[in-house]
DNA sequence: GAGTGGTCTAGACCACAGC
DNA sequence: CTGTGGTCTAGACCACTCT
């Protein structure tokens, strides 16, 4: 039939000749069958992020398909910036390394200007019992080991974020605040190489609210001063969620930036 | 060569076989400008909104391309919402009429629960020179006309958001405080049918600041209460600013929902 | 020159909507 | 049944990158 994916090769075409039987009631088309199977290979890490992937027509063949079908599934994978295309090149993993699209993820900019390389502070990485709202957003069973991570961020000397992170404890087994210190770059980067966790898309409410005595503190900011309050819920392959982070933002002299489209 | 699809016709091509012939320094793919092509024929009001497109054939035909490369020019002004496909129906020039596409321009979303129709309550509506600021969003020349509204939004009875909206007075000529306060519906529906100003995208800059008097009064919160301010500028075809909307919202109890991926 | 992704074509067939 | 968009194929050629 046409609905099950799970094999080594799609369900339709034994034949070359032969398309879609279709007509099922759970018709998929065979480019997202394909699409599925490149994010089989994705996510069990057959390739790494920043690694080339086999070309189109090698993936056209191992699938038993056309380049074309190969194409238009990798074109979607993309889309949702799983896959970077390079023209002459190649097709490679994404990866939040070696990339700009750090300010994918970070949206705070300066009032003028725009590029803004930032400092990261760490106050605390420890480990502890989830609390019940934690555990339900990341999908654990309350009281399950996680780690909470507390931090700074400074753009050009100004304190300007103070974040609240929270990881499942036994995806980030071996996370520590020696190694959170040491690591350079951003924080995504060293999930995806050192916890073979990568951030995938994240869904954010954002609220104004007053800062509270020790928030204000570490912000340097008057008790009951405004914050944007940003609450992330960060997902990796299949929608499981694998990161809350709560972050209260000064916005005198920076905005968040969002395009609406 | 391949560079001018002002006229009518794209320009590779006289022949049938003959394809791209490219290697000119300022090389354009033929679907681009197939793509150009149909977005002047909604700029010019050929297709207006909620109306039906021509079928991809008959596209080819009259743009003497294939209709693979109609379908890939459609399927990118799919992709940037100026057009909607619906199979077994046709290609339709996206509206801000009949959709539930609100939902991608006011983002504000209740703690609980998800659907949420707003009242808006007009406060003001008149006319006058723009400021400096204003006419510079607006690629305006200083002092040139600009129509103000000022209005609140309320949702389950809650004063919730103020906004204050500056537009460009020569594209809006007509718009009175009476056409205002009759039209049912969204601004953006009005300002497209009645004013055949179409928005595309929008740009926002979020932070969160304290009430003053004036917006305090209005939003029946205390003085300093955090709000969230949203600016906001709009843009319609050919990335041409037609609207600055700032808004205040009052977060207790709702929250502005944002995706990253 | 060889290999990669990118474009374009032509034709076949399928899914969906409306008559 | 017809017309629409949606999928799939096969082949040709172009643009870019590296060797």
């Amino acid at each position: 039939m046409n609905s099950n994916p799970a094999t080594t090769t799609p369900t339709n075409g034994a034949g070359a000749t032969e398309v879609a039987p279709a007509s099922s009631p759970t018709f998929s088309p065979l480019y997202q069958q394909i699409k599925a199977l490149i994010t089989q290979g994705l996510e069990s890490g057959e390739w790494k992020p920043g690694e080339i992937i086999p070309s189109e027509v090698e993936l056209a063949a191992r699938y038993k398909v056309s380049q074309g079908t190969v194409r238009k599934a990798i074109d979607e994978l993309a889309a949702d910036n799983l896959l970077v295309r390079r023209q002459g090149k190649g097709t490679f993993v994404a990866t939040h390394n070696e990339d700009r699209v750090q300010f994918r993820f970070l949206r705070l900019l300066p009032d003028d200007g725009d590029a803004h390389p930032h400092v990261s502070r760490l106050l605390e990485c420890r480990r502890l019992r989830a609390p019940a709202e934690i555990a339900r957003q990341l999908d654990l069973k309350p009281a399950d080991p996680v780690v909470l991570i507390r931090r700074l961020l400074q753009f050009d000397g100004e304190t300007t974020v103070f974040d609240e992170i929270w990881l499942p404890g036994a995806v980030f087994r071996g996370l520590t605040a020696e190694r959170l210190a040491d690591y350079k770059g951003p924080l995504y980067a060293m999930f995806e190489t050192e916890f073979g966790t990568r951030m995938i898309r994240a869904s954010e409410k954002i609220r104004a609210v007053a800062a509270d005595a020790p928030v204000a503190e570490l912000l340097k900011v008057t008790v009951g001063f405004p914050l944007l309050s940003v609450e992330r819920v960060s997902y990796t392959y299949g929608d499981r969620p694998v990161e809350v982070r709560r972050g209260w933002y000064v916005t005198t002299g920076y905005y968040y930036q969002n395009d609406l489209s």
